[in-house]
DNA sequence: CGCCTCATGTCAACCATGTTGACTTCAGAG
DNA sequence: CTCTGAAGTCAACATGGTTGACATGAGGCG
């Protein structure tokens, strides 16, 4: 057993906080661990992984979304996109079909196993961020969210 | 212009909410990118990333560590700390020396050099969670280290 | 009809970050 | 001198990205 490996868990290491926010910079790291983790666990076990749920998560999210959007909102180049895309369309998890009136473009829609395979993995990314909730309450959970929010427009 | 390459920032696209935590998670997702988004730039220019920075983080918190705690703490394969660790001792960021009386493992310690590197990516990253915490004062501050633990510790 | 444009698809080369497995080297313990 | 533990190194591979170049398919339009 030369490695330690509890692999998944990988304890918050305790290290010396040099400055007064370390806390919570590294709060922000495993927070995101915490929370994507079984996900990942659950995505895997299917094939997939991050960048597939980013796809179903955003389609299910935007049915008949064309693929030069999908690409816009993911951030990524296109040729990033297909892979993972047409494993998706190959699993049958999404469709894609000209739109009658606007031919050039394709629209993308979840399948019902896709939508069963967003709705799983999502699940249980909401299962932490609820019982997180929970645990705190909901003007705890209100003050996150204003925190989250002003962190996400920093740029 | 054909891609629309706001790149780094990447708005947070407006999606369809299809549950009440809908909200959250993209939060959680916008909020890792703010924090980091200056610091990988930073990083971007001293030819340095993600990893190099982990390493340096660690190390400033933990000096004289020895590799394979250093291993163990990112969770990551001897090999895989290879090539940036080495990259980081070529660039004189870091030091590595056999201990006194341990002498079958070699020590890291943070350089002049390195300390800087480290504190100014780190700064990027405090001086978002700063802001956000500013914004919402010491109880929202402390609402939202208590939600990201319960998140955190959630595995 | 022929041509332009736009959205999409595809191919190739490349890079960074990680993985396993196998092997070597160095240094202290016996 | 041999064993063991920590570290270093080499090779093969997977994944998720990047650029650049080029092909295809469908309207728009002169």
């Amino acid at each position: 057993m030369a490695k330690t490996s509890q692999a998944a868990g990988l304890h918050r290491a305790s290290l010396t906080k040099l400055h007064d926010l370390d806390a919570a910079l590294e709060l922000m790291y495993y927070g995101w661990r915490g929370m994507t983790l079984e996900a990942d666990e659950y995505l895997a076990k299917q094939g997939l992984s991050r960048p597939h749920h980013r796809i179903l998560y955003v389609v299910a999210r935007r049915p008949d979304i064309a693929i030069g959007s999908l690409i816009e909102i993911l951030g990524i180049s296109k040729q990033a996109l297909n892979r993972p895309l047409n494993l998706l369309l190959e699993r049958k998890l999404l469709t894609s079909k000209r739109s009658p009136e606007q031919h050039r473009s394709k629209l993308l829609r979840l399948t019902a196993a896709g939508q069963r395979v967003e709705q799983r993995a999502s699940d249980h990314e909401r299962k932490v961020l609820r019982e997180a909730f929970d645990r705190v309450g909901a003007p705890g959970a209100a003050a996150w969210m204003g925190v989250m929010e002003a962190i996400a427009d920093a740029n």
